[in-house]
RNA sequence: GCACGGGUAGCUCAGUGGUAGAGCGGCUGUCUUACACACAGUUGGUCAGGAGUUCGAAUCUCUUCCCGUGUACCA
């Protein structure tokens, strides 16, 4: 036994028992249970993503919920899988392409190819992040691994699109949307991140037709002007109502354009004129469709300019043709003035590029059982954690726009959409397209293709990555599955896609499933680095979950990230944090080495348990309690630390300091109550632990013989031991006595110990105090303690003692405590001593008198707190007596 | 602009009406036979500022400032 190496070295431990759990099917969800249902489902990674922090903590605390659920004996689905992430992946394997010699595009590959070449990324490449799940510990059935685009979600998919368009609320239409330039697609309004910009605000002047004079007009975008068809000012704008109906010279691409009057126009901002250029704005598109303007669109799908009559512009990028089109408008003496501007522009999330507005043709879905979705969380049937994300969920289904689900990229699921072939360009084309179109036989739309495929052409586009994710709590079950685990107990996600995920899974579950997906939401915090800024590649501030992983173990990742963890805000990620979890495995592992050392426990001698035995057993059973509110309340923090300072401090370094003489002294009985006492805090300790720091937790369980007293099974799949099973044969009154005595034994202790820091002695030097007992008993038994707790030789209790004039002596809670040291005596050192402590405890003294001579407060403080004032100032006061007499027999 | 979250010890965070806390760090001792990834002791705070309610406020109300997030408008 002694042979054990004095630090835990946990990589090996953490394999060697989540291989065992795999084997022994430990995370299989059973649906023919009898057990009561505890499921969750994966928040799905993308299948090209790598483990980060914010997996850490978002998987960490599923685990933890998982591993307790067992524990409590539910039949537990942790359901897994990946993502396919549509842009994302797409985007990685063109990356490859690019790479090639000579460079090839997706399109140069063709769409079937490329798709294929995708998949056998995915199947070489994908997933990645499922073995890094593994390692971290996570307890999901892998059995059960589901992929958005697997064949058996897929048709789910295609499912959901065919039966909203049925229900008709998806149509085809061409409208406004967010354009990516970059990734040549369209992205839904959540996709598009409004981002400050220092911009230029342009003032120019154009002319009105009849020469008569001129209109000043403000605008950040210039390289537009051959697209405007009208300048726009507001009806009730004194300053342009005889303008309204004249017309003006566009300044760039010269043509006669009507000077129209629309509410939209703020009359206090800029000049009061506004270029309507309706197909590369929102509002003016708006603007346009009210007024019947005409559409010019000047900009090609990668935002170049498409305006041949303008040649000095004509295939520019358009931020190039931004400049080069203030020059040609200086140039004409059009320019009126420049001047700096901030504004906020879109930014594609996915490109990091300004999107485009840009009118297309694309497919839209009007959400289904929005009032559904918004009612279960406003009557607490789905419950969100922290409460105030409902508000915000709340706000975003008030304002909610059709979603745009078509993307034009090839890996994802396309869309279950055929037209007819000799009408395909024609339906392509058509303005809107909906069930009434359907029916008329030129398109058809279903889960499997037509029957002969020969007469059709499927429609181009994909769906959003987000319109298969939002089906992920019941698409990714079977029947039974269904039966038994849905709707889903716990998710735990991130705020950030609480619009993108949370939100949409709630209507689904609602339009698809049997009602709502989950009963509770877990929001987690955001990760951030010591200075408060988000983990990002580019800042390179993300540590690497798998390198820390390897130089503190899982076990010390998890429990450091949870101890900091808040819930409700935001989290700065310290490593320090991280090096306290692997320190803490450590103090396991020691205090069970120091267990594994004493041989067996015995029963006879009957055990006989002294006040700190008692007293410990009462603090464990304590722990249960509190480790069962702090889960049910879903504060991690709390647990964690629950668990840490019980073991740190209770256990290790008051319980054990005080009981190490049993283990080598000669009375059988007290070392049999020692050794069983910690067998029973260590057998209950690790299983309160194991949701957490699962591996550590089952290697001690291992080693300290608890599996093989349960023929051999692993804590993994033992129940969590009953508290009621502790202190048993004590009354109430017995315990809250002994633990009286136990507090006073270590509060005496640490004067003790004060006594002779203040000496300057040293920690090991072995010196003899002496007690003289106050209202508590002291037996030979809990001076022998004492003495072993303050690093003495021995406390000896004397009733009688009379201590030679200036020897170190302090109060506590077991009487006055003298330190005799020969040649130390000192008269001067005492008196001050002394005269320091009285003086704080008249301080308090004072304070407590003038609170109790307070009239409102006694008459009006609850009689409880007043009672406790009394018996603290009775309590200082006696103190104070005591110190003045100590200081008169020093005199 | 609006909404939400936050500001407590040098750092990371607990504490939601009744004596301001933990861990780390700093400092001083100790290799005391489980653990130096440790032990013992100790030093750190006008609880962001102001006003109010209350016998009593870190905690409740109002207000100002700062940080973060979301959202609207944005010529």
């Amino acid at each position: 036994m002694s042979e054990l190496p004095k630090a835990y070295e946990p990589t090996h431990v953490e394999e060697k028992w989540q291989a065992l759990w795999m084997e022994q099917g430990c995370f299989h969800a059973d649906p023919h249970s009898a057990k009561p249902a505890y499921s969750i489902v994966i928040p799905p990674p993308n299948v090209t993503g790598v483990l980060h922090m914010g997996h850490v903590l978002n998987n960490t605390i599923q685990d933890i919920l998982a591993r307790r659920a067992r524990q409590e004996g539910k039949e537990v689905l942790w359901l897994p899988g990946t993502d396919h992430a549509g842009i994302a992946t797409q985007a990685r394997v063109e990356k490859e392409l690019a790479k090639e010699n000579p460079p090839r595009t997706r399109f140069q590959v063709g769409r079937e190819a490329f798709v294929d070449m995708v998949w056998k990324w995915k199947e070489k490449h994908g997933g990645i992040i499922i073995k890094q799940l593994k390692k971290l510990g996570c307890s999901c059935d892998w059995e059960r691994e589901r992929f958005t685009m697997d064949n058996i979600f897929a048709p789910e998919v295609a499912r959901a699109f065919t039966e909203l368009f049925k229900q008709g609320l998806i149509y085809r239409g061409r409208r406004m949307v967010n354009w990516d330039p970059v990734l040549l697609t369209a992205l839904s309004d959540e996709e598009v991140i409004p981002t400050p910009q220092h911009s230029k605000l342009y003032t120019i002047r154009y002319k009105l037709a009849d020469g008569s004079g001129q209109l000043l007009v403000s605008t950040t975008r210039p390289e537009t002007i051959m697209a405007d068809v009208a300048v726009a000012v507001n009806p009730k704008d004194p300053r342009f109502s005889s303008l309204i109906g004249k017309k003006v010279l566009r300044p760039l691409c010269e043509a006669e354009i009507p000077i129209i009057a629309d509410e939209h126009v703020e009359i206090d901002f800029g000049t009061g004129a506004l270029k309507i250029t309706p197909a590369h704005d929102r509002t003016d598109f708006e603007v346009g469709m009210k007024n019947n303007l005409e559409i010019i669109d000047i900009l090609t799908p990668d935002g170049h300019i498409n305006c041949p009559d303008c040649p000095e512009l004509h295939g520019l990028d358009r931020f190039v043709a931004r400049e080069k089109s203030i020059e040609l408008i200086r140039d004409k003496g059009l320019l009126e003035k420049v001047e700096d501007y901030d504004n906020n522009v879109g930014i594609s999330q996915r490109s990091d590029v300004p999107i485009e507005p840009r009118l297309s043709m694309q497919w839209f879905l009007k959400y289904p059982c929005v009032k559904e979705a918004s009612e279960a969380v406003a009557n607490g049937d789905i419950v969100f954690r922290p409460a105030h994300w409902a508000k915000t969920y709340q706000h975003w289904l008030e304002g909610i726009q059709d979603w745009c689900i078509s993307r034009q990229l090839w890996w994802g699921h396309r869309i279950p959409v055929w037209y007819r072939k000799d009408k395909a360009a024609e339906l392509r084309e058509a303005a809107t397209l909906t069930e009434e179109n359907a029916l008329a036989g030129d398109i058809y739309v279903g889960v499997e293709p037509p029957a002969d495929p020969e007469n059709w052409v499927q429609d181009e586009d994909a769906l959003d990555t987000w319109f298969s994710s939002w089906l992920w709590p019941f698409a990714t079950m079977d029947k039974e599955c269904l039966a038994k685990f849905y709707p889903t107990s716990d998710l735990v996600t991130g705020p950030d896609i609480i619009f993108f995920w949370v939100a949409r899974m709630i209507m689904a579950g609602y339009r698809f499933a049997d009602g709502k997906p989950f009963g509770n939401v877990f929001f987690t915090s955001i990760v951030r680095d010591l200075k408060g800024r988000k983990m990002s590649k580019s800042l390179g501030n993300s540590p690497d979950p798998l390198d820390l992983i390897a130089r503190y173990g899982a076990d010390g990742l998890r429990f450091g990230l949870m101890r900091i963890a808040p819930t409700g805000t935001d989290v700065k990620f310290d490593e320090k944090q991280i090096e306290e979890g692997k320190n803490f495995a450590n103090k396991l592992y020691n205090a069970a080495r120091f267990r594994m050392m004493q041989g067996e426990a015995g029963t006879s001698p009957a055990p006989r348990f002294s006040a700190v035995h008692i007293d410990i057993l009462a603090k464990l059973k304590a722990l249960h309690t509190e480790v069962a509110e702090a889960l049910a309340k879903y504060e991690f923090n709390a647990y964690t630390q629950a668990l840490y300072s019980f073991f740190w401090n209770e256990y290790c370094s008051l319980f054990l300091e005080a009981v190490k003489n049993d283990l080598r002294g000669g009375d059988e009985a007290v070392k049999n109550a020692t050794l069983l006492t910690m067998d029973t805090v260590l057998r209950h300790y690790l299983a309160l632990l194991a949701p957490i720091m699962p591996h550590i937790a089952e290697e001690l369980w291992q080693s300290l013989g608890f599996s093989a007293r349960e023929g051999g099974k692993p804590l993994m799949s033992t129940e969590l031991p009953k508290p009621e099973s502790l202190l048993p044969g004590l009354d109430e009154d017995a315990v809250s006595k002994a633990r009286a005595t136990a507090t006073a034994l270590y509060e005496t202790a640490n004067r003790a110990r004060n006594l002779k820091a203040e000496y300057n002695l040293a920690t090991n030097k072995k010196v003899s105090f002496v007690l003289k007992p106050g209202a508590l008993p002291v037996d030979a038994d809990l001076a022998a303690r004492l003495a072993l707790l303050a690093g003495a030789q021995s406390a000896a209790c004397d009733a009688d003692y009379a201590a030679p004039k200036g020897t170190p002596t302090a109060l506590t809670p077991l009487g006055e405590l003298f330190l005799p040291l020969e040649g130390l005596v000192d008269v001067e050192a005492e008196r001050t001593r002394i005269t320091k402590e009285l003086e704080k405890i008249t301080k308090e003294i004072t304070k407590s008198k003038a609170k109790l001579g307070n009239a409102s407060f006694v008459d009006r403080a609850p009689a409880a707190v007043v009672d406790q004032e009394r018996a603290r100032l009775a309590d200082w006061e006696a103190k104070q007596t005591q110190l003045q007499n100590m200081l008169t027999s020093l005199s």
